[in-house]
DNA sequence: TGCGTGCTTCTTTTT
DNA sequence: GAAGCACGCA
């Protein structure tokens, strides 16, 4: 017996050594799924299979190179780069690259992101003289994505009643002809999308049968994980795949389905028995990393679920602390309550900063939080958000990297056709969009006829254009002979990106000088591999374009408190977690609560939430809570009085201010003293309460719109605006002020409008133009 | 043509 | 609260 069969637990090494023939492991949360997946490979390997007919698939970068480097420890790192191990995306975006004659792609396509998506459906929609706001880009974008990851065609879009009925109901009839028109244009540009990847891997394996077998016959064993969260379109391209040789293992887990937002069904782990009838299923259900207590709270919760497979999940730990909940008045006390908590567990138990982990639904809520930790000292890093590679400094490097590999790539190219400036306008620019739409052909190729085309741009335009064009294509030859790092870097000198933000001294200026140098010495380190040839240029982009937020961890000082979204955090494991905004409308998301389906997601996101926590889990919702820049009323979500009350206590409200009044926002007056523990908490909350900066520069801007002197003198009582003056409101129009009443900041003005008669506007948050003054 | 300003929109989650 | 967009001025 192989040594390493030891540590595993009876079902893990069933399941790992059930290599041949379809398996379906239904891992429980915490149960070793990805130890089972990681010696599952070894033991293939170790069985004599050849690294190269081994094929794992994963959803994240992130997985993807943990299990790498776990496997890495087993058995040693050379073998490891003959896996084909990645996420679905860059697997089959490399077999695309290989492939790409057949489908009619240059082996250096580009990979849009969304943003270049979006851009581009923007610009069709302009094009088609489509009302922006009916057709907006996201949803647009959405219902395209929709379309792929069903492996429906633009003309099958197009001649789809059901389809078209659905658009026509939601007053979107011409979705079919953005389709058809953002279809062509990708392959002009020769570019993919993300959903791209998977849609022409399918096609590419439909039209191409002995491309098929090629595969079918190269990938004897395949591993899928997170199988749970399989899109139909990645569904179909395991099927095809594994239609073979049927050794093929799924390792998910319905509970942990968080994804059916962008298309993952479900479905596909209840189906798989049906697909692989002669399957054999393993059920992980001892969780190895929370306390009991944990573990059931997180199945009082998903026991609310009516579609799920059962389970029972079971831990043997110690029973634990409950749960702890905590009500706080405002958002800046909840960051502030957990701060202090983070404080008191690392002190109590002597753990390290990155033994917590604080958790939220959207990104918009991190910045709060990190305010309460940055002012406590306490060390965090966050995760997601706006990554590193969607930095605009990032984005314009990178389009030249792209551009370069690939001068077909429109979005690329506009982008950085006037960047850094080089005296190519909008109207100049416009004018060689048109071009290049009028022939069907790529911004690239219609500029390279600007000399033989009839077209209403001046020689000296068309000279920069061509001077832009001549420094491109320089870098171009440059690709093949010398390794990324020197050619980035010449990139970066020689177009002046380097210069432009160097001569920039705001700190925004000097933090993106740094940013590219920190993308700079990232390639050098891609270049720097053991390998014997040095990646080109051409390489590092193909990797870094389906890079996400997660990358980038060269950060040397690790101990720091984890902040991210609950998405991201799967997979994850934390000694302390702090599950964040528990109230109604922001978790469940409003977007879902209408709809059970959507509310079950949310439910089992709530799910992954619980079941990342080791020994504590603090769960915390606020009373109020600025959202788009206004104070709004929270109730407390619906999840928590899913979970069994014997499993969680509110802690005491020691810190909560119950002194300060919710309803009369903008009168918060102390009642009493507030004891030493609310103190500093009410005085940030009281400054952002009075949002004073913001009401001065609002004054500011009346100042500076209108002609009159207006005193911004704290303390006047009627903060600028006096009785008899006329003034302008975006709704009611014209008006005079005829009376004013209260104190700064809650001043309200009686204004009388020509319009809509007398109204009573709070003027903090009545929008007002002085016109002019009346005396 | 470029740049600054102010207005509007948007925020659920991500490969 | 940020980012894109339109507008108007230099």
């Amino acid at each position: 017996m192989y040594p390493y069969l030891k540590e595993l637990n009876d079902i893990q090494r069933e399941a790992v050594e059930a290599v041949e023939g379809p398996s379906l492991v239904i891992a429980g949360a915490g149960s070793g799924k990805t130890r089972v997946l990681t010696y599952r490979i070894t033991h293939l390997l170790n069985l004599g299979k050849a690294p190269s007919n081994i094929l794992a698939l994963t959803f994240t970068n992130k997985a993807a190179r943990e299990m790498k480097d776990r496997i890495g420890n087993m058995i040693g790192n050379k073998i490891i780069k003959y896996l084909w191990m990645g996420t679905f995306h860059s697997i089959f975006a490399k077999i695309l690259r290989i492939e790409s004659k057949l489908i009619n792609y240059p082996s250096s396509f580009s990979i849009y992101d969304s943003q270049d998506s979006k851009n581009l459906i923007k610009t069709i929609c302009k094009e088609l003289n489509l009302d922006p706001q009916v057709y907006k880009a996201n949803e647009v974008l959405g219902r395209i994505s929709f379309a792929k990851n069903n492996l429906v065609t633009a003309s099958n879009y197009a001649n789809n009643f059901q389809i078209k009925t659905s658009d026509k109901n939601s007053r979107k009839p011409e979705i079919y002809r953005i389709y058809q028109i953002y279809e062509n244009r990708c392959k002009t540009a020769g570019a993919m999308d993300f959903d791209d990847l998977l849609f022409k891997t399918n096609m590419l394996f439909d039209q191409f049968p002995e491309i098929l077998k090629k595969y079918q016959e190269k990938f004897k064993y395949i591993l899928v994980d997170e199988y749970q969260d399989t899109n139909f379109s990645q569904y179909l391209i395991i099927k095809k795949l594994a239609n073979k040789h049927h050794n093929l293992c799924v390792v998910g887990d319905d509970a942990q389905s968080i994804y059916a937002f962008r298309g993952a069904r479900i479905e596909n782990i209840f189906n798989f028995k049906k697909d692989y009838p002669e399957n054999k299923v393993f059920k992980m259900e001892q969780n190895y990393r929370s306390t009991q207590n944990i573990v059931n709270a997180a199945n009082s919760v998903i026991d609310k679920n009516k579609s799920q497979i059962k389970k029972n999940v079971y831990s043997e730990n110690e029973s634990g602390n409950k749960i702890k909940l905590f009500e706080a008045y405002t958002d800046h006390e909840e960051g502030y309550l957990i701060a202090n908590m983070i404080n008191d567990i690392r002190y109590r138990d002597h753990d390290n900063f990155s033994d917590f982990a604080i958790l939220y639904r959207t990104n918009a809520q991190s910045r709060i939080l990190e305010e309460a930790l940055r002012k406590k000292n306490i060390p965090y890093k966050i995760y997601g958000g706006l990554s590193f590679y969607q930095r605009k400094e990032i984005k314009d490097l990178l389009a030249y990297f792209r551009l370069i590999i690939n001068p077909l790539d429109d979005e690329a190219f506009k982008r950085i056709i006037n960047y850094p400036k080089r005296g190519i306008g909008k109207t100049s620019l416009d004018k060689l969009l048109q071009l290049a739409k009028d022939q069907d052909i790529s911004i690239w190729q219609a500029a390279t006829k600007l000399n033989v085309v009839n077209i209403q741009l001046s020689g000296a335009v068309v000279k920069k254009f061509h001077e832009f064009m001549g420094l491109i294509s320089n870098f171009t030859t440059m690709i093949n002979t010398d390794d990324a790092y020197e050619v980035a870097r010449k990139i970066a000198v020689n177009t002046g990106i380097l210069k432009d933000l160097h001569s920039d001294k705001t700190p925004e200026g000097i933090s993106r000088h740094e940013n590219i140098q920190e993308l700079l010495n990232g390639i050098k380190e891609f270049t720097n591999t053991e390998e014997e040839d040095t990646p080109n240029l051409i390489e590092y982009i193909e990797n870094v374009s389906l890079l996400t937020n997660d990358d980038k961890s060269n950060d040397n000082n690790n101990d720091k408190v984890i902040l991210m979204t609950i998405h991201s955090a799967k997979g994850l494991e934390f000694k302390s977690v702090f599950l964040t905004g528990l109230e109604e409308d922001l978790f469940p998301s409003k977007f879902t609560v209408s709809n059970i389906t959507e509310l079950e997601e949310e439910r089992r996101l709530f799910y992954v939430a619980i079941t990342r926590a080791e020994k504590n889990l603090c769960i915390s919702y606020a009373k109020t809570r600025y959202r788009w820049g206004q104070l709004v009323d929270c109730r407390p979500s619906r999840f928590i009085r899913d979970i069994n009350p014997d499993f969680i206590e509110q802690e005491s409200p020691l810190l909560t201010m119950k002194n300060y009044k919710s309803k009369n926002r903008f009168n918060l007056k102390q009642e009493s003293t507030p004891d030493k523990n609310t103190e500093k908490s009410y005085s940030s909350f009281k400054k952002q309460n009075d949002k004073t900066s913001t009401f001065n520069s609002r004054l500011k801007k009346i100042n500076k719109t209108s002609s009159t002197n207006i005193s911004t003198t704290e303390g006047n009582n009627t903060e600028g605006i006096k009785t008899g003056e006329i003034v302008e409101h975006e709704r009611f129009g014209q008006g005079t002020v005829v009376n004013i009443e209260g104190d700064f900041p809650n001043t309200k003005a009686t204004i009388e409008f020509n319009s809509a008669g007398t109204k009573q506007l709070l003027l903090k948050f009545a929008k007002l133009k002085v016109i002019k003054k009346y005396n």
